[in-house]
DNA sequence: GGAGGTGACGTACC
DNA sequence: ACCGGTACGTCACCTCC
């Protein structure tokens, strides 16, 4: 028997005693294929150098007679194969050691202590991923499998008339298939309503589910049914509620179940309601529950079902292409949907009127709904992550950057013949953290003005096109110099100046990279030609791994971390900056500002062709890839001072290009803690002095605003300031206003959760006394004026008091009183 | 008891 | 434990005189 199918969930089972993995995949008629497949786990020792055919097959021997007895299974070294291998780009003789159950891998090494071995490696992978890259039957692919097709089979204890799929079969052979078109994923949405925050302490009042012609909510709650209630579905209790859930979710047999923060609120809540109730809550194809990984990103798996948390995939992933500033499903939708949540109040379900039930219905489909459409929005961008990286979905949706960019480097180690390097285990990340930090890029002070007739260049992938050009690596470090070698500038580590020297014999990390910044090119020019949402995945997908390759050599948890590395990156990016900025100023412009790896400059006198040459002349000194690019040319740009000092202020400018667009960074117009009406006052302020070149205007508005805000005509609206709880209340050292809030919130039973903008205003001081700022708090809904002066000194002139001091204009200009003179009193 | 420095904190830039 | 260094600015807190 033979079919094709594409894998979407891998698992995988003991069965007497041995591994075997579980993949759960469609085919193209769309039915649900389950494939169990062998798999013969091992790991690998390193010998040391110079031993003897004799030595290795008297090891050989002691290897293959190691059993585990203590085990709960009978595991045993089942064969060893001696190979010739290369680890960290070195030639070495490695014993491949097959074992019994590879979750034995770490006892069976620990056995290994014989003085012939240097080190044992690859049995702290993954179980996954160790059988993805073994036998390469990698996620989202299309494959034909040739086996048995298993009914009613006693094999495997009988798994197929357990798992819950159309055709279960006993893989003897699986190959990879050209495929035809991308997999169309069932997708089941949900989102459930909770009289209480705190997961399980409430009940669950309703659910929602949302899937292709398919809306529905579950509730329990009394509520008399109108004309408008079609999609409700009412229960007797919460517990018959939950019961219905499940029969949802199996009936309608989803590839993957998606929900908005449902790894930490929505999952966690039903599994506590369903225990509270002794409620059967076994969502998986296999008839179990979820399990639930606890830590500090807590996430749920289902068997042969992908969960996947849309809200931990846009944070850790999605969010740097998105303008929002919380990544709260409304804002989230309204940026890539242009819909929103519907308004409602919530409150505690006994105090829900009659009439206000169907609006609650209503909010809780509509979250499902934004859920679904979002989950088909960014399906393009899991897809080609998982594809480009060869993980399932599940880790896929949930991995930070280091996680993607190490599984993407161990699936492409093969070709380098490379044995895996260990994950660093505790005792070694503590020593990491612990290290000083390396000095990082350097930034040019620039000199306050408005400038006119600007040009930016800056470096395409500065640091990880460093590391390609001068082979820089954890495995081409060099202990001592050679003579052909590349040497990195001065730099400082552990307390003395030094510099490293990298092999020119290509190592396999700066090629790995190399080729991904290949497939960015290529990926880039795919997007070009034909325009769509899997090009464009494709294309940001090694866009964002590219990117993430020197941050990942100087973090603790990689495998391949490197501080002499990261050090070295961080002195090419600065001293290629600083020569930039002097070539620059050397030809005759005149550089205002830098930051790592950029560089603005007024033309003066020169012409926009001239730049395009010198830019040229530029690129041709530069080595291996290294390219610097014109990012535009610019009409106005203005740099301000600091608030204490009179220099420069650094990472803030704004710029206006020949469009009329402007480019503002660093001001407190594109910061979230600061007040809007502040906020907007600066954009437009930055806006017309920008377009037209002097204050005039933009002073009128000022003095307006100002007087706007003292006769109190600003509504209460414009002055909320919002701060991100960054933490648990208790561990707060420093009181500031939000603390002082959210407590005050928790006190009024609001949600209080970290990582939520707690937003206030601050109101007129109760007593003549100078009050903290946190004693003027108050929560948006508390009936207290705003203090005109606080709003005056604290928000609006901070913002805008450096710009206008660009024109020599001063503070008491701004305010249009005229300046009390000490003989006045 | 007010001035001024410093640390904690949040946010942004690259 | 889940990319890191540079930088700005606010508010609370502490010390000093």
């Amino acid at each position: 028997m033979e079919l094709k199918f594409i894998p979407l969930d891998y698992g995988y089972f003991d069965y007497q005693g041995r591994n075997f993995i579980q993949i759960i995949g469609r085919n193209e008629k769309n039915q649900r294929i389950c494939v169990i497949d062998s798999f013969e786990p091992f790991f690998w020792v390193i010998l040391k150098e110079n031993l003897n055919e004799k030595k290795i097959s008297e090891l050989r021997k002691k290897i293959e007679s190691i059993k585990l007895e203590d085990s709960e299974r009978r595991t045993k070294v089942e064969k060893t194969e001696v190979h010739e291998k290369n680890f960290l780009g070195k030639k070495v003789k490695a014993i491949k050691i097959f074992i019994t159950n590879y979750k034995d891998g770490h006892a069976i090494a620990d056995k290994l202590d014989f003085p012939e071995i240097e080190c044992r490696r690859e049995y702290d992978i993954n179980l996954i991923t160790k059988y993805i890259l073994d036998k390469k039957i990698t996620p989202l692919d299309y494959f034909k499998v040739s086996g048995e097709i298993l009914s009613n089979s006693e094999e495997f204890s009988g798994i197929d008339s357990i798992l819950d799929v159309d055709i279960c079969i006993k893989a003897e052979k699986i190959q990879k298939i050209e495929h035809e078109k991308e997999i169309e994923p069932k997708i089941l949405a949900f989102d459930i309503e909770a009289d209480e925050f705190e997961i399980g302490q409430g009940e669950i009042v309703m659910i929602s589910l949302v899937s292709k012609n398919f809306q529905k909510v579950l509730t329990w709650k009394k509520v008399a049914r109108t004309k408008d209630m079609d999609f409700v579905e009412f229960y007797k209790d919460e517990a018959s509620m939950i019961e219905a859930f499940v029969e949802n979710v199996k009936k309608i047999s989803p590839d993957i179940l998606v929900g908005y923060f449902s790894d930490g609120f929505d999952l966690p809540y039903l599994r506590a309601r369903a225990e509270f109730h002794k409620v059967d809550f076994s969502l998986g194809i296999d008839n179990k529950k979820p399990v639930f990984a606890r830590g500090k990103y807590p996430s749920a798996r289902i068997t042969g079902i992908v969960h996947i948390d849309l809200f931990r995939f846009i944070e850790t992933i999605y969010s740097q292409y998105l303008k929002s500033e919380t990544l709260g499903l409304d804002e989230v939708a309204s940026e890539l949907l242009s819909e929103n949540k519907i308004d409602f109040d919530h409150k505690h379900s006994s105090k829900i009127s009659e009439e206000e039930w169907l609006d609650y219905f209503k909010y809780n489909l509509q979250d499902s709904v934004l859920t679904y459409k979002l989950a088909f929005k960014l399906w393009p961008d899991m897809l080609e992550f998982s594809k480009i990286i060869q993980e399932p979905l599940f880790e896929i949706t949930r991995a930070g950057m280091s996680q993607l960019l190490e599984n993407y480097i161990m699936h492409n180690l093969e070709k380098y013949n490379e044995i895996i390097e260990k994950r660093p285990i505790y005792d070694e990340i503590g020593k990491r953290k612990q290290r000083e930090k390396v000095e990082g890029a350097f930034v040019l002070v620039p000199k306050a003005g408005l400038y006119e007739n600007l040009a930016i260049f800056d470096f395409t992938s500065m640091h990880t096109s460093i590391i390609i050009s001068f082979n820089i690596s954890k495995s081409t470090l060099l202990e001592n110099k050679e003579k052909e070698s590349y040497e990195s500038p001065e730099v400082e580590l552990e307390g003395k100046k030094q510099v490293f020297h990298f092999s020119q014999k290509p190592g396999f990390l700066p090629e790995i990279v190399k080729e991904l910044v290949d497939k960015r090119k290529k990926f880039k020019k795919e997007y070009k030609n034909d325009p769509n949402p899997i090009t464009k995945a494709r294309s940001n997908a090694v866009k964002l791994l590219t990117a993430a390759v020197h941050g990942y050599i100087g973090f603790f948890g990689a495998r391949y971390y490197s501080l002499e590395s990261s050090a070295s990156i961080l002195g090419f990016v600065r001293k290629f900056n600083k020569e930039t900025i002097e070539k620059v100023n050397n030809a005759g412009y005149h550089v205002i500002y830098g930051d790592t790896d950029s560089v603005a400059f007024t033309l003066g006198e020169k012409t926009k062709e001239q730049v395009k040459d010198f830019l040229k002349k530029l690129n041709s000194e530069l080595p291996g890839i290294m390219e610097m690019e014109l990012e535009d040319f610019y009409k106005r740009g203005i740099w301000v001072t600091k608030r204490t000092g009179d220099f420069g202020a650094k990472k803030k400018y704004a710029l206006i290009d020949e469009k009329g667009k402007l480019k503002i960074r660093g001001f407190e117009t594109v910061r979230r803690d600061w007040c809007a009406l502040a906020r907007e006052l600066q954009d437009e302020v930055l806006d017309m002095i920008l377009k037209e070149g002097n204050a005039e205007n933009a002073l009128k508005l000022v003095k307006e605003t100002i007087e706007k805000l003292k006769s109190r005509k600003i509504s209460k609206e414009k002055l909320i300031i919002k701060t991100q709880l960054k933490k648990p209340l208790e561990e707060y050292k420093s009181i500031s206003p939000h603390v002082t809030i959210a407590k005050r919130m928790l006190e009024q039973d609001m949600p209080v959760n970290i990582g939520m903008l707690i937003k206030f205003y601050i109101a007129e001081p109760k007593s003549n006394k100078k009050e903290l700022v946190r004693a003027r708090a108050r929560l948006p809904d508390e009936p207290d004026d705003y203090d005109i002066d606080y709003y005056l000194d604290h928000q609006i002139l901070p913002a805008i008091e450096n710009i206008f001091e660009v024109f020599h204009i001063s503070v008491d200009d701004l305010k249009g009183k005229k300046q009390m003179k000490l003989g006045e009193f």
